[in-house]
DNA sequence: ATGGTCGTGGGACGA
Protein backbone atom coordinates (compact mmCIF):
# COMPACT_ATOMS: atom_id res chain seq x y z
CA UNK A 1 0.00 0.00 0.00
CA UNK A 2 1.35 3.23 -0.88
CA UNK A 3 0.61 6.16 0.93
CA UNK A 4 1.40 10.20 0.96
CA UNK A 5 1.02 13.45 2.17
CA UNK A 6 1.36 16.46 -0.14
CA UNK A 7 0.80 19.89 1.40
CA UNK A 8 -1.39 21.12 -1.87
CA UNK A 9 -1.40 24.54 -0.82
CA UNK A 10 -5.12 25.50 -2.14
CA UNK A 11 -7.21 22.52 -3.95
CA UNK A 12 -8.56 25.19 -6.37
CA UNK A 13 -5.60 26.04 -7.99
CA UNK A 14 -4.02 22.95 -7.51
CA UNK A 15 -7.02 20.14 -8.67
CA UNK A 16 -5.63 19.79 -12.11
CA UNK A 17 -1.14 19.54 -10.61
CA UNK A 18 -3.26 17.16 -8.11
CA UNK A 19 -4.50 14.92 -10.74
CA UNK A 20 -1.55 14.44 -12.55
CA UNK A 21 0.27 13.49 -9.58
CA UNK A 22 -2.40 11.36 -8.82
CA UNK A 23 -2.19 9.94 -12.02
CA UNK A 24 1.80 9.10 -12.14
CA UNK A 25 2.44 8.39 -8.01
CA UNK A 26 -0.90 6.18 -7.71
CA UNK A 27 -1.11 6.66 -4.08
CA UNK A 28 -3.55 4.12 -2.52
CA UNK A 29 -3.91 6.89 -0.12
CA UNK A 30 -3.08 10.53 0.00
CA UNK A 31 -3.42 12.93 2.71
CA UNK A 32 -3.39 16.38 1.60
CA UNK A 33 -2.98 19.50 3.69
CA UNK A 34 -3.74 22.83 3.21
CA UNK A 35 -6.63 22.55 1.00
CA UNK A 36 -8.67 26.78 1.89
CA UNK A 37 -11.74 25.39 1.45
CA UNK A 38 -14.94 24.80 2.78
CA UNK A 39 -15.96 21.24 2.89
CA UNK A 40 -18.89 22.13 0.66
CA UNK A 41 -16.23 23.74 -2.02
CA UNK A 42 -13.77 20.67 -2.27
CA UNK A 43 -13.88 19.40 -5.74
CA UNK A 44 -14.44 15.94 -4.97
CA UNK A 45 -16.02 14.34 -7.97
CA UNK A 46 -13.09 15.00 -9.94
CA UNK A 47 -10.79 12.79 -7.37
CA UNK A 48 -14.26 10.45 -7.30
CA UNK A 49 -14.10 10.23 -10.83
CA UNK A 50 -10.05 8.88 -10.47
CA UNK A 51 -11.70 6.03 -7.95
CA UNK A 52 -10.99 7.95 -5.07
CA UNK A 53 -13.32 7.80 -1.68
CA UNK A 54 -12.70 11.94 -0.21
CA UNK A 55 -12.43 12.86 3.53
CA UNK A 56 -12.69 16.43 4.41
CA UNK A 57 -12.17 18.64 6.99
CA UNK A 58 -12.08 22.22 5.80
CA UNK A 59 -12.19 26.00 6.59
CA UNK A 60 -12.84 28.81 5.32
CA UNK A 61 -10.05 30.66 3.67
CA UNK A 62 -6.81 28.68 5.68
CA UNK A 63 -5.32 25.21 6.76
CA UNK A 64 -8.10 22.44 5.81
CA UNK A 65 -7.27 18.65 5.45
CA UNK A 66 -8.22 16.02 3.54
CA UNK A 67 -7.85 11.84 2.82
CA UNK A 68 -8.13 10.46 -0.80
CA UNK A 69 -8.34 6.61 -0.75
CA UNK A 70 -9.02 4.17 -3.31
CA UNK A 71 -10.00 2.01 -0.26
CA UNK A 72 -13.06 2.27 2.11
CA UNK A 73 -12.17 5.23 4.60
CA UNK A 74 -13.41 3.69 7.89
CA UNK A 75 -14.38 5.79 11.52
CA UNK A 76 -13.07 9.32 10.14
CA UNK A 77 -12.24 11.72 12.86
CA UNK A 78 -11.69 15.20 12.34
CA UNK A 79 -9.97 17.49 15.03
CA UNK A 80 -7.30 17.24 16.91
CA UNK A 81 -8.20 16.52 20.32
CA UNK A 82 -7.41 18.29 23.21
CA UNK A 83 -8.91 21.75 23.13
CA UNK A 84 -12.77 21.47 21.98
CA UNK A 85 -12.26 25.72 21.97
CA UNK A 86 -9.53 25.27 18.26
CA UNK A 87 -11.71 25.65 15.15
CA UNK A 88 -8.83 25.31 13.04
CA UNK A 89 -8.99 22.54 11.10
CA UNK A 90 -5.79 20.89 11.29
CA UNK A 91 -6.33 16.89 11.92
CA UNK A 92 -8.05 13.98 9.88
CA UNK A 93 -8.17 10.18 10.79
CA UNK A 94 -9.23 6.96 9.22
CA UNK A 95 -8.74 3.82 8.99
CA UNK A 96 -8.18 1.80 6.09
CA UNK A 97 -8.12 -1.90 5.08
CA UNK A 98 -5.71 -3.50 2.49
CA UNK A 99 -4.38 -6.92 3.51
CA UNK A 100 -4.68 -5.50 7.18
CA UNK A 101 -6.15 -2.60 9.29
CA UNK A 102 -3.97 0.52 9.12
CA UNK A 103 -4.75 4.14 10.85
CA UNK A 104 -3.64 6.86 9.11
CA UNK A 105 -3.74 10.50 10.62
CA UNK A 106 -3.08 13.41 8.68
CA UNK A 107 -1.95 16.56 9.82
CA UNK A 108 -1.19 20.21 9.44
CA UNK A 109 1.18 21.49 12.29
CA UNK A 110 0.90 24.92 12.57
CA UNK A 111 3.56 27.11 11.38
CA UNK A 112 3.89 29.30 14.88
CA UNK A 113 6.03 32.32 13.08
CA UNK A 114 6.51 35.04 14.41
CA UNK A 115 8.39 33.57 17.28
CA UNK A 116 7.72 34.39 20.00
CA UNK A 117 4.68 35.23 20.55
CA UNK A 118 1.11 33.54 20.36
CA UNK A 119 1.54 31.73 16.90
CA UNK A 120 4.43 30.09 18.90
CA UNK A 121 2.60 29.24 21.95
CA UNK A 122 -0.54 27.97 20.35
CA UNK A 123 1.98 25.88 18.01
CA UNK A 124 3.60 24.76 21.25
CA UNK A 125 0.63 23.56 22.51
CA UNK A 126 -0.71 21.75 19.06
CA UNK A 127 2.69 19.75 20.01
CA UNK A 128 1.62 18.89 23.38
CA UNK A 129 -1.95 17.95 22.19
CA UNK A 130 -0.08 16.10 19.33
CA UNK A 131 1.57 13.98 21.78
CA UNK A 132 -0.77 12.87 24.12
CA UNK A 133 -2.68 11.70 20.86
CA UNK A 134 0.93 9.78 19.48
CA UNK A 135 0.78 8.29 22.91
CA UNK A 136 -2.74 7.45 22.85
CA UNK A 137 -2.30 5.87 19.27
CA UNK A 138 0.72 3.88 20.03
CA UNK A 139 -1.45 2.29 22.98
CA UNK A 140 -3.39 0.98 20.27
CA UNK A 141 -0.80 -1.65 18.76
CA UNK A 142 -2.07 -1.48 15.78
CA UNK A 143 -0.28 -0.65 12.18
CA UNK A 144 -0.51 3.58 12.52
CA UNK A 145 0.70 6.32 11.11
CA UNK A 146 0.70 10.10 11.35
CA UNK A 147 2.07 12.23 8.41
CA UNK A 148 1.02 15.83 7.03
CA UNK A 149 3.35 19.04 7.11
CA UNK A 150 4.87 19.09 10.66
CA UNK A 151 6.32 22.60 10.04
CA UNK A 152 9.57 21.08 12.10
CA UNK A 153 12.75 20.87 10.33
CA UNK A 154 14.25 18.18 12.69
CA UNK A 155 17.62 18.37 11.73
CA UNK A 156 20.51 21.29 10.65
CA UNK A 157 21.05 18.71 7.49
CA UNK A 158 17.16 19.04 6.36
CA UNK A 159 18.42 22.55 5.78
CA UNK A 160 19.90 23.67 2.56
CA UNK A 161 21.05 26.94 4.83
CA UNK A 162 20.18 26.02 9.02
CA UNK A 163 21.89 29.32 9.70
CA UNK A 164 19.00 31.05 7.92
CA UNK A 165 16.44 29.20 10.22
CA UNK A 166 17.80 29.53 13.65
CA UNK A 167 15.34 31.86 15.06
CA UNK A 168 12.17 30.30 13.12
CA UNK A 169 9.42 28.45 14.36
CA UNK A 170 10.27 25.89 12.65
CA UNK A 171 13.70 25.87 13.73
CA UNK A 172 13.78 26.85 17.33
CA UNK A 173 15.04 24.39 20.29
CA UNK A 174 11.87 24.57 21.60
CA UNK A 175 10.40 23.18 18.48
CA UNK A 176 12.61 20.61 17.65
CA UNK A 177 12.77 19.37 21.19
CA UNK A 178 8.72 19.28 21.23
CA UNK A 179 9.26 16.98 17.83
CA UNK A 180 12.02 14.95 19.26
CA UNK A 181 9.97 14.10 22.40
CA UNK A 182 7.03 12.95 20.14
CA UNK A 183 9.57 10.23 18.20
CA UNK A 184 11.29 9.07 21.06
CA UNK A 185 7.96 8.08 22.26
CA UNK A 186 8.51 4.86 19.99
CA UNK A 187 7.71 6.32 16.24
CA UNK A 188 9.86 5.58 13.02
CA UNK A 189 10.59 8.57 10.88
CA UNK A 190 9.77 6.86 7.94
CA UNK A 191 12.20 9.31 5.76
CA UNK A 192 15.40 8.81 7.83
CA UNK A 193 15.12 5.65 8.37
CA UNK A 194 16.23 4.82 5.03
CA UNK A 195 18.13 7.92 3.04
CA UNK A 196 20.66 9.84 5.31
CA UNK A 197 22.97 13.06 4.67
CA UNK A 198 21.65 16.58 3.63
CA UNK A 199 20.23 17.65 -0.16
CA UNK A 200 16.46 15.57 0.75
CA UNK A 201 14.04 18.39 1.04
CA UNK A 202 10.04 18.88 0.72
CA UNK A 203 9.30 22.39 0.77
CA UNK A 204 10.94 25.50 -1.29
CA UNK A 205 9.79 29.36 -0.70
CA UNK A 206 8.12 30.78 -3.74
CA UNK A 207 10.24 34.31 -3.22
CA UNK A 208 13.52 34.80 -3.71
CA UNK A 209 13.88 31.79 -6.62
CA UNK A 210 14.44 29.39 -3.64
CA UNK A 211 13.54 26.34 -6.16
CA UNK A 212 15.88 27.69 -8.58
CA UNK A 213 18.81 28.05 -5.64
CA UNK A 214 17.71 24.68 -4.19
CA UNK A 215 17.44 26.40 -0.91
CA UNK A 216 15.21 23.97 0.64
CA UNK A 217 13.61 22.53 4.07
CA UNK A 218 12.80 18.91 4.79
CA UNK A 219 9.57 19.36 6.69
CA UNK A 220 6.71 17.27 5.42
CA UNK A 221 7.15 13.69 7.80
CA UNK A 222 6.26 10.14 8.29
CA UNK A 223 5.58 9.04 11.66
CA UNK A 224 5.39 5.41 12.07
CA UNK A 225 3.97 3.48 14.84
CA UNK A 226 6.05 0.00 15.38
CA UNK A 227 3.65 -2.29 13.77
CA UNK A 228 3.43 -0.22 11.06
CA UNK A 229 7.42 0.55 10.98
CA UNK A 230 7.69 -3.68 10.75
CA UNK A 231 6.19 -3.07 7.65
CA UNK A 232 7.58 -0.38 5.84
CA UNK A 233 9.33 -1.32 2.40
CA UNK A 234 10.28 1.96 0.96
CA UNK A 235 10.43 5.95 1.46
CA UNK A 236 10.82 8.53 -0.88
CA UNK A 237 10.18 12.87 -1.77
CA UNK A 238 8.98 13.90 -5.54
CA UNK A 239 11.03 16.57 -5.56
CA UNK A 240 10.46 17.23 -9.18
CA UNK A 241 7.06 18.12 -8.66
CA UNK A 242 8.10 21.86 -7.64
CA UNK A 243 9.38 22.40 -11.35
CA UNK A 244 6.06 22.05 -12.84
CA UNK A 245 4.01 24.65 -13.96
CA UNK A 246 1.84 26.26 -10.98
CA UNK A 247 3.23 23.84 -8.46
CA UNK A 248 2.37 24.11 -4.60
CA UNK A 249 5.36 25.35 -2.32
CA UNK A 250 5.90 21.62 -0.85
CA UNK A 251 5.94 18.39 -2.57
CA UNK A 252 4.46 14.59 -2.19
CA UNK A 253 6.26 12.32 0.20
CA UNK A 254 5.36 8.51 0.61
CA UNK A 255 5.82 5.27 2.17
CA UNK A 256 5.30 1.67 0.87
CA UNK A 257 3.69 -0.33 3.40
CA UNK A 258 3.33 -4.57 3.15
CA UNK A 259 -0.30 -4.46 4.21
C1' DA B 1 20.36 44.45 3.84
C1' DT B 2 16.17 44.36 1.55
C1' DG B 3 12.51 42.44 -0.77
C1' DG B 4 11.14 39.00 -3.10
C1' DT B 5 5.64 35.09 -4.24
C1' DC B 6 1.66 32.75 -3.86
C1' DG B 7 -3.75 31.38 -2.57
C1' DT B 8 -8.10 32.70 -1.01
C1' DG B 9 -11.82 35.64 -2.01
C1' DG B 10 -12.84 39.78 -3.46
C1' DG B 11 -9.94 42.35 2.47
C1' DA B 12 -6.02 41.52 4.34
C1' DC B 13 -3.79 37.83 5.98
C1' DG B 14 -1.22 33.61 6.30
C1' DA B 15 2.81 31.24 4.88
Amino acid sequence: MKIATFNINGIKARAQALLDWLDEAAPDVALLQEIKSVDEAFPREVFEDRGYNVETHGQKGFNGVAILSKLPLEDVTRGLPGDDGDDQARWIEATVTGSRALRVCGLYLPNGNPAPGPKYDYKLAWMERLHARAEALLAEEMPALMAGDYNVIPQPEDAAHPEKWADDALFRPETRAAWRRIVNLGFTEAFRARVQGPGHYSFWDYQAGAWRRNDGIRIDHFLLTPQAADLMTGCGIDAEVRGREKPSDHVPVWVELDA
